[in-house]
DNA sequence: GTCAATTCACATGAAAGAGACCACGGTCTAGTG
DNA sequence: CTAGACCGTGGTCTCTTTCATGTGAATTGACGA
């Protein structure tokens, strides 16, 4: 027992976090830095709720990793601490991303009973009878007032229509004892424009945009939670700059730059060294990335992995760019190869745009005049790691 | 040489079908008192 | 008599097909200089 302890004993010797968790991305820290302007519009805005009264509908946009969502449940936490023995206000958060969660009108508004105590079989139900039930819930609780807090609604929306949202704003007329306040939170900042007239104007009365954090900003927020996170001494010298350079160079995400860190952190430590360098970091930028692309490569669908080892196998002969025409035909090669069923070209068309939004290749629509329309495709897997993908693919392709 | 019409090879949209999953209500069956 | 098994209906969801329409520039061919 007593080497057993010493074993764990030397790693925690050994390791360079003092807490790993603040590095985290669910993490949630105590104050936001470089978004207290933010913070203070969204609690003006939501203040009103505190006395049970209708707030207007907020929308909040700005890239990932900006601080959007941490900035509303900061401000939810801070409301509720208030409110707390007042039983006037809700709030709830939902992500409307997380597949299998909420990316169907159903789903969502099943999460949203369940989340109020009440309980909907995942399946089954008309639509319709769900939004009584929704309603019925609602109208049975004390508080006067519900926030609801959307996360990435533009993710949900581009998958159901737009008009889930205005259902969902129309709501409050059919309600008598209690209000809904919708604050929504997106990526796209172009996701307002594909909206419905009629439903952009009553969920935006009011925007709120999130610009990215600059290099700096990114130092400051990485260099407050690395002290709380690693061992004093561990992160050498311009580590975090580096980290923070590398992450303002995608557009300020202060996720990224975390993350980075984190594994850098990891890195270091499974090599057991005692510092942090910048080396760990360019190391660390490779994994993530690499680990990204094989994780989705690895979960995807068989069709889905055959088109891509096709583009793979022609990319690898042509070395150019090549064309939606060419992938077909080599696709409809493998699968009788492999005896799968054979797509329609429509849907092949389809799967590529979805590894063009996947970032697995670039795909640019042009025009070859007389030879037509079609997609000009480049593989977007950087050369280091595409033959552990075709490694991968081969193998759950059992070839 | 110039200009509009043509044409190609797909892109992009809309609708609808197949098959999996599931809830609900009704009916049947077997076990119980 | 009743609980549970079983079935049919009707609903959602995802993946896919079918049908329809759109599109940007190389090419063609008519036209005028």
């Amino acid at each position: 027992m007593n080497n057993i302890d010493k074993i764990f004993d030397s790693v925690s010797d050994r390791s360079l976090f003092k807490n790993k968790q603040t590095l985290q991305s669910n993490y949630s820290p105590e104050d936001i830095p470089h978004r207290e302007k933010q913070i203070e519009h969204i609690a003006s805005i939501l203040a009103p709720s505190l006395l049970g009264e209708k707030t207007s509908n907020l929308f909040i946009y700005g890239k990932t990793g900006t601080g959007k969502t941490l900035s509303v449940q900061h401000v939810a936490n801070e409301l509720m601490k208030r409110a707390r023995d007042s039983k006037v206000l809700r709030i709830e958060y939902l992500n409307c991303k997380l597949k299998k969660v909420a990316d169907t009108e159903y789903r969502i508004l099943a999460e949203l009973i369940n989340k109020l105590g009440g309980s909907v079989p995942p399946t089954g139900l008309p639509t319709d009878q769900v939004y009584l039930r929704f309603l019925e819930i609602l109208e049975k609780s004390d508080e006067k007032l519900l926030i609801l807090v959307l996360d990435e609604v533009d993710q949900a929306v581009k998958k159901i229509s737009d008009n889930f949202l205005y259902n969902l704003t129309r709501l409050n007329s059919e309600l008598n004892k209690i209000q809904i306040t919708i604050v929504g939170i997106s990526n796209d900042l172009r996701f307002l424009d594909s909206l419905d007239p009629r439903v952009r104007s009553s969920l935006s009365e009011e925007e709120l945009v999130f610009p990215p954090y600059n290099a700096l900003q990114l130092q400051d927020i990485l260099k407050k939670r690395a002290d709380e996170s690693f061992k004093p001494g561990v992160v050498s010298e311009g580590v975090i700059a580096k980290c923070a350079a590398f992450a303002a160079r995608e557009h300020g995400d202060a996720r990224r730059a975390l993350d980075l860190l984190r594994v850098a952190g990891e890195i270091a430590e499974r090599e057991s060294s005692s510092k942090i360098k910048i080396e760990h970091i360019d190391r660390a930028n490779d994994k993530i990335e690499r680990d990204k692309i094989l994780d989705i490569i690895e979960t995807e669908p068989k069709q889905f992995q055959l088109v891509l080892y096709s583009i793979i196998k022609l990319m690898k002969k042509t070395k150019e760019e090549i064309f939606t025409g060419d992938i077909y035909s080599y696709y409809q090669d493998l699968c009788k190869e492999v005896k799968v069923d054979v797509l329609t070209q429509r849907r092949v068309s389809d799967i590529l745009a979805e590894f063009d939004m996947l970032g697995l290749i670039n795909a640019r629509v042009i025009s070859k005049g007389r030879q037509g329309r079609t997609r000009e495709i480049k593989l977007a897997i950087p050369e280091n790691i595409l033959g552990k993908c075709e490694q991968i693919l081969e193998e759950s392709l059992n070839f």
